[in-house]
DNA sequence: ATACCGACCTGTCAGC
DNA sequence: TGCTGACAGGTCGGTA
């Protein structure tokens, strides 16, 4: 589900919500996520630790921690939404919505809740410092982008959705920058000329600021810390818009699939 | 080493 | 109305 802007806009609004307030106990359900760190390891981490920052990297939440008195250290608390996470702050008393796997109790009053109808989320404690799988498309430079994806021969929209790449690109941004690139999605990563690499990367780092100006985009069912919908998706130029013209040419967008994801591009504009 | 494809889950919606 | 199947913003592991 959520992509870097979604992230980004959810870690801003959780750090100003949260920061400086202190887990007191953590419940996690009986179902819970996949976790990447066992339940005991979580709860051992969390419990009596103070919130210092919650930021994004990649598609990743991160809550750095200060250790409870008498330990040394930073941890971190790390949460990857997947495709149907949420993380709320909700007062004590409000009604747990379904799929509530995890609950932290905040020294506010607050709650910090974890919700994932799918389970495709992940969670993690660590001790230390976590810096995503990929580099960070925000501020890559575009010498770098272009040596990141000179010599893959995969389609380009496959090597835009690699996390170990850049991080933080997913489906909607794919197509969104690639459009804006007038970059087939099919065209090998390896064939792309320098000239379009240039106007990938600008299209890239404009789409993703605008989104997170916009607080992201909600397609189904994202929404931010607050429970609050992004408004980006009405700025969308090819992504759900299968068979409306295309906002160029007028040609009619194309729905394909490429690297077993759903994709959206002008077949006139994008060569 | 790299790339592709199914699996992981549940909810929703279109079509019958 | 109710059933079935396709599809969804992501990632992983096995296979080619």
């Amino acid at each position: 589900m959520p992509e870097l802007p979604e992230v980004e806009t959810i870690a801003r609004g959780l750090d100003k919500r949260v920061a400086g307030d202190r887990i007191e106990s953590v419940w996690i359900g009986n179902k819970p996520e996949p976790l990447k760190s066992s339940a005991a390891e979580i709860v051992k981490t969390l419990e009596r630790s103070r919130i210092q920052r919650v930021r994004r990297v990649g598609k990743h939440i991160v809550f750095d921690l200060s250790a409870p008195k008498g330990t040394s250290g930073t941890p971190q608390w790390i949460v990857h939404l997947g495709m149907t996470g949420r993380m709320l702050v909700a007062s004590a008393g409000a009604e747990p919505a379904g799929h509530t796997h995890l609950v932290a109790r905040l020294e506010s009053g607050r709650e910090l809740r974890f919700v994932d109808p799918r389970r495709f989320g992940r969670l993690e404690v660590r001790q230390s410092a976590f810096n995503g799988p990929g580099k960070e498309p925000t501020s890559i430079a575009l010498e770098e982008l272009v040596k990141l994806f000179r010599r893959r021969t995969s389609p380009i929209k496959a090597a835009l959705l690699n996390q170990k790449l850049l991080h933080g690109v997913g489906n909607i941004y794919a197509d969104e920058s690639l459009f804006r690139a007038g970059i087939r999605p099919r065209r090998r990563a390896n064939l792309v000329t320098t000239a379009k690499y240039a106007k990938l990367h600008k299209g890239l780092q404009a789409v993703l600021a605008e989104a997170i100006a916009a607080g992201g985009s909600s397609v189904s069912d994202y929404v931010d810390a607050d429970g609050e919908e992004g408004f980006f998706q009405l700025q969308h130029r090819v992504y759900g818009r299968e068979g409306k013209p295309c906002l160029v040419c007028k040609t009619p967008i194309k729905k394909i699939v490429v690297g077993g994801r759903g994709t959206h591009f002008c077949p006139r504009w994008q060569r």
